[in-house]
DNA sequence: GTCTATACTGAGATAGAC
DNA sequence: GTCTATCTCAGTATAGAC
């Protein structure tokens, strides 16, 4: 995608919409920042709402195919596990304005918008279900209840596109890392594996 | 608190704040709901930037009381962790309205505002950075980055008041139990403990 | 494809009677 | 303490020239 107009006024939108919310920003700071008139966002886009859609929905598909991509050439469950939080993170991360605004601003969709991209993140929240439902039959993990450690696990993972920079104090890997352990092994748990 | 209109104003707000943002929700929709005009709000609060803070200013002061309340009779950081995250839990699915909107509603806020209820949330994240810290100098917890740690604990504990409704599957105690449980050993650790 | 100008609507908030 | 009526402004979106 090289940096026309319209992909312009894609990120921009997405970097406004994370600052003030998408109820909070107007066309007009919109198109301040990237530098046309109001009036020429709606050769690029039919709407508002539009954007938004887009954002969404080109967000949740990238996410959709980079995990499942992942999940190809990836054996035990633990393996899966670990590559898709690994992709999750990176993606949150590296497009953390679109991310961010694709899990902030679902409630700001229009009815039809709503349920395409409900649908989206159902099946995204599927595959990282379906991974530890694999790992409790093998018994190589221990749930006490699949869904809610699914939307733990997604929700503190998701929190990172919150407050991450680039310029931070730790890598995108070395939080990706951390996380894995954390969410494998828990605070207290290695410490019982070394008795 | 009686159900004066004024406790019905911060209810409903908070209510419709959720449901559609601050941004999204307009003083005449929150009049509806609470069954006045319009113009009565501006009796009991004096803006709609007001009872934004009001619902925020109070849904941190209770928190950082119950908390801290609860910190005095634990002795162990283990004890101390496990209240905590009970607690927490317990507040954002009895007040879930008003504690997703003192989650999600931080960047409505106009600056003065804005710099008091950060200030306010800094402290107490500070409280669970410190049991953590405890635990890691008492040997009895292994963490790599303890900030990190923390982030990810109160992210996947707060997410819980954007799905919980009262009637579901599960109660409010299980939940705060397989939190717990699973911020603690993860979902491998345990299984490493019984071999 | 971008502009200027503007239509139209709904927002937060106020005045002043009751 | 609540109402009716209304002010004022900012929001999304469109028309039509260049």
């Amino acid at each position: 995608m090289t940096t026309t107009t319209k992909a312009l006024i894609f990120k921009e939108a997405a970097r406004l919409f994370r600052e003030k919310g998408y109820n909070g920003s107007t066309q007009r700071q919109l198109a301040d920042r990237v530098g046309v008139q109001g009036a020429s966002i709606y050769h690029h886009f039919p709407s508002k709402q539009g954007i938004l859609y887009a954002i969404m929905e080109y967000t949740m598909t990238s996410l959709l195919q980079k995990v499942r991509c992942e999940m190809l050439d990836a054996s035990s469950p633990e393996a899966k596990l670990r590559k898709a939080i690994k992709v999750h993170i990176e993606y949150h991360t590296v497009d953390r304005d679109e991310t961010y605004v694709a899990d902030a601003e679902l409630r700001s969709l229009e009815a039809e918008n709503f349920k395409k991209i409900v649908a989206m993140r159902v099946a995204y929240e599927q595959i990282f279900r379906d991974i530890l439902s694999e790992g409790v039959q093998e018994g190589v993990m221990r749930i006490g209840d699949v869904s809610l450690a699914t939307k733990a696990l997604l929700q503190m993972c998701t929190g990172i596109s919150y407050w991450f920079s680039p310029g931070g104090r730790r890598s995108i890997d070395e939080i990706a890392d951390q996380y894995v352990e954390l969410f494998l092994f828990g605070i207290c748990g290695k410490l019982n594996n070394e008795r």
